[in-house]
DNA sequence: AAGAGACCCTGGATGC
DNA sequence: TGCATCCAGGGTCTCT
């Protein structure tokens, strides 16, 4: 599942081949990929447009085109953005294919058909509820530390809360947490000012390697040249139920905490 | 405001 | 072998 480290590699690999290409041509397999727009409108609007700018935005691609208009792309589970010479033969899964002006293409694929591309003239209409980017230099630790002031309740779902802090998903919230040493169900107001320095620490951290590794590929997610991650090594807890936790050789637990599946070691995890 | 549950979707795993 | 059922999981929405 792509979170902020995958985004941001997709980016930078998206980046070095897409500044100053113009779209030459849209093919949309599937309408649902496209959020609140028609297949034809989206097409007659993208074809003929300049990739301006890349960028990322909490779990979402930016794209700035032409004439002041932005393309977002959220990949949710299973996404993935692809540059290729050619359109690939097998079409399955392919929902988007974007014809560029050197002739290769870049293609949305998504196989559980989650992921949504958004075509905008402002980009506060999608990323406007959005919190703070975790590596942003403004979210510094009296910043942090005054964001969690104001909630209650058990810290990793509001990790997972994209208005609360943006980018974190299921598998950095695991291993934040882990190195932080919190137990996931730990309620926040009960947090002391220590615990708080150690998750605001341990988060960036965490954030930091996976985007030196490449991101984390577990299952779907390839970067934009289709190359796996090799976070998926560095991982401590996520996934990694009854093997030993690497710091103490506790057994590692898997539980549901909001809603969601979750590793912990109960014996670094209090 | 928190928390639970439904929904979207499919491949893979499990059960019979 | 084959069919049915269950589950994961990010984000959004509804309900309590």
């Amino acid at each position: 599942m792509p979170e902020l480290p995958e985004v941001e590699t997709i980016v930078q690999g998206l980046r070095r081949r897409l500044l100053g290409r113009r779209f030459t041509g849209v093919q949309v397999f599937w309408p649902g990929a496209l959020h609140q727009v028609s297949p034809e409108f989206f097409r007659q609007q993208v074809a003929g447009r300049q990739v301006l700018d890349v960028a990322r935005r909490a779990k979402f691609l930016v794209l700035t085109l032409s004439d002041g208009l932005y393309m977002l792309i959220h990949l949710r589970m299973t996404g993935q953005l692809l540059l290729c010479p050619a359109l690939p033969e097998e079409r399955k899964h392919i929902h988007v294919a974007f014809a560029l002006d050197d002739g290769t293409w870049l293609y949305f694929r998504d196989v559980r058909k989650f992921g949504r591309i958004y075509w905008v003239d402002d980009c506060v209409e999608v990323l406007g509820c959005l919190g703070p980017e975790p590596l942003s230099d403004d979210l510094s630790l009296e910043a942090f530390r005054a964001r969690l002031g104001s909630r209650r309740g058990m810290i990793k779902p509001l990790l997972l809360d994209q208005r609360f802090l943006a980018g974190l998903g299921n598998i950095y919230a695991d291993e934040a947490l882990f190195q932080a040493g919190l137990d996931p169900r730990r309620r926040v107001e009960a947090l002391d000012e220590d615990e708080v320095g150690r998750l605001y620490e341990a988060i960036r951290a965490v954030l930091r390697q996976g985007i030196a590794n490449g991101g984390t590929t577990l299952d779907d997610y390839r970067d934009a040249e289709g190359q796996t991650g090799r976070n998926q090594e560095s991982l401590a807890v996520f996934r990694r139920a009854e093997e030993p936790c690497p710091r103490c050789g506790t057994i590692i637990q898997r539980l549901v905490v909001g809603g969601r599946g979750t590793f912990i070691c109960s014996n670094c995890q209090r």
